[in-house]
DNA sequence: CATTGTGAACGGATTCACAGCC
DNA sequence: GGCTGTGAATCCGTTCACAATG
């Protein structure tokens, strides 16, 4: 089904398609063209053609793309055809924010178990927090092979170590730190902090443009 | 100082370049070559270096940078020589975690108001949760320019509107949504349920490979 | 002589333009 | 006729290679 590997643009972009027909398919919407997707996502609509073409004809000419059919397609291009499971490390706010996020919106995924370094707390959605000393036999047990890493910047590199030692391949970091990895490992940075600053960047752009010629 | 208008690529850099430069000036370390900056960073020397340059001439050549130079540059680069007065809208788990992260950790913001729908909620650290209708008012008299924005996906287009109508011209959009926002307002998106099924796209790319030739 | 700063070469991603097809 | 799929042209960002210089 897959031709060479996808460029990571194109990657990047296929959960925004999904999402797009999702709301078309609540809508009952039944064909949607490149244009009106283009519309909806921000993107050319050249662009969403090809992002699509690489992975195969999915579209009828003339007509436009079938958002069901579409769907299905991209669920498998993607992986998320089967429930795929995920560790949370790290319940503090953000790492609560996200297992309640996930583990209610996020009908793709599924939140399987939560750590902390520190017992006691109090879990969500029926999911106990477990210590950090539980982490290695259940990723085992469980074969997890995607994690959200929301642990302080100091602990994340040990943490990351220990998630890598025991199966994890893929890891959302939150934390403000380079996390040194081995090849097979993907790390996805998600640090809000650097996010923020590139943001005001942006807001105080115009000024800056008038100190200079 | 600035040259022409940088490219976002560079621009999404320097606030991780930040970062590197306030740690090691918390260690002491007063020199710093690109090389360097390149193990810490994973961007490659010339990358560093190119990137610097598109600001102005910063380094020595045959020695490196000045740590503390540089980062004076780099805060006035970003526009953070200056606190940013940044607003949260919003103020559920994510909102909650957000507020309490910068308001600790980030030295370089100033969360100054916290706005949910719903009233009653207790703040954090000094800050009141206001309700939405305070908001105008408030936007105008402090002259906020930066907005966090994590309210549903529903609401996210007309909380939009209200801040843009107010003054807002960077926003940290959090909800799975693309927002229309006139030419001059920045928006960054920050969906994080997105980038979670990118991340499953490249846990499971292995097996994919398996399946084709 | 180590390291910066930068023009030139390269490569990847986007846009253009249109052929192919329903 | 309208929309997809795609080679060709273009644009943009990264890497290379080296000249400039403290």
């Amino acid at each position: 089904m897959s031709r060479r590997k996808a460029p990571k643009s194109v990657v990047k972009r296929l959960p925004v398609y999904l999402r797009i027909l999702d709301n078309l398919i609540r809508r009952d919407v039944e064909i949607i063209s490149s244009r009106v997707l283009s519309e909806e996502t921000g993107f050319t609509a050249e662009q969403i053609r090809k992002d699509l073409a690489y992975f195969g004809a999915f579209g009828t000419r003339g007509t436009g793309y079938n958002t069901s059919y579409l769907r299905e397609k991209l669920l498998r291009i993607i992986g998320l055809d089967k429930q795929t499971k995920i560790i949370v490390v790290g319940f503090g706010h953000l790492g609560k924010a996200l297992t309640r996020y996930n583990a209610g919106k996020n009908r793709y995924v599924d939140i399987i178990g939560v750590f902390d370094r520190k017992p006691g707390e109090t879990g969500i959605e029926g999911l106990e927090v477990l210590t950090m000393d539980k982490l290695p036999e259940f990723l085992q047990r469980e074969k997890v092979k995607v994690a959200m890493l929301t642990v302080p910047a100091e602990a994340a590199q040990d943490v990351t170590n220990l998630l890598v030692k025991n199966g994890i391949t893929a890891i959302l970091n939150f934390a403000p730190i380079k996390l040194d990895v081995p090849e097979h490992v993907y790390v996805h940075n998600a640090d809000l902090t650097t996010e923020l600053q590139t943001l005001i960047y942006y807001s105080s752009e115009d000024e800056r443009h008038h100190h200079t010629e």
